[in-house]
DNA sequence: GTCTATATCTCGATAGAC
DNA sequence: GTCTATCGAGATATAGAC
């Protein structure tokens, strides 16, 4: 039997999100890579707009659930920051999610804003969570975990840019190494 | 006299791609946003290509040098890295370079990837000869521009994300504190 | 529920008058 | 050098058979 019709468009919207964005990728992309007939994407979505919502919640709530796997094991604060921070990720495709932030449609859509919005406040407070275990205040716990997720972001950033895995793993270097020395 | 017309258009692009990427900037909107009309922009650009390669590599060298001006002064080391983090940003915009690692038209197009690799190479570059007047290794000089610099970019991300200029401001708080505790 | 055919719109680019 | 008019292609979405 075929995968559920519906399920294979939203995995082939992320794959296309992933590679493209959103704006950029067409309704007929999105059939030819899932298989599926014209017809049946607007049956199951009445427009691009909630196909993007379907795949693009469906995104954030996979990446959260990797974030708080590292985050919130047994191991000492110290080591799930570490794991969090040197998971292998294919930085040169860049974040599916930071992505969207300057994405046209994402950003013209409340909704879409809204999703891309929670994941990030959901995500620092996850990492603010294990800082302040360390016994940091508030304030600066906070501070150190939003200085933690823009090194992932910005070593997307940076990895994309120069079409190079290793300015992710110098940027995790960098940030740890001050972490390390106290 | 009116401002020189290759001069105007240029300006509105670069404009536009601050606020929306080049894929997603049609030429029309440039011809509105300059006041020119439309024969004017395929007389002074062959295509929209042509100009984008015009306005981004304006937008580089204009970056290049803000960032020098804050890395190159009499000050010293930490004083300079200080201004460079520090400097009043339009965090919320999302960072004119740092979004075009996401933007199709950009990517797909070699002259205009090399042109942001660029920027970052050198970049990077500037802020690791800081790192080393410093006293650092090569390698830890590197490690440290990068997580600089995605520091910046990471901001960047998370402030228009959350459309709060504060992340930005807290990011570069939670690095410069792991910096001065030594 | 899925298919083919097609309507409508806007895009990037060109034509040709002035 | 700048204007208006317009082309051909491809995007989003709909119609209607099966």
């Amino acid at each position: 039997m075929p995968a559920d019709t519906r399920e294979t468009l939203i995995g082939a919207a992320q794959e296309l999100y992933a590679e493209s964005g959103v704006a950029a990728t067409t309704p007929r992309q999105v059939l030819e890579r899932s298989g599926v007939g014209q017809g049946s994407l607007y049956h199951h979505f009445p427009s691009k707009r909630e196909l993007a919502i379907a795949a693009v919640e469906r995104t954030v709530s996979t990446a959260l659930a990797a974030a708080e796997a590292d985050l919130r094991g047994e191991a000492d604060a110290r080591s799930r920051l570490a794991a969090y921070l040197e998971r292998p990720r294919d930085a040169v495709r860049g974040c599916r999610i930071g992505r969207l932030t300057s994405d046209p449609f994402v950003m013209a859509d409340v909704t879409l804003r809204d999703d891309v919005a929670g994941y990030f406040r959901r995500l620092l407070d996850e990492v603010g969570t294990v800082f302040r275990e360390q016994g940091l205040s508030d304030g600066d716990a906070r501070d150190r975990a939003t200085a933690a997720v823009a090194i992932i972001q910005g070593g997307y950033v940076l990895s994309r840019a120069t079409q190079d895995s290793d300015a992710m793993r110098a940027a995790v270097r960098g940030f740890l190494g001050l972490l390390g020395e106290r």
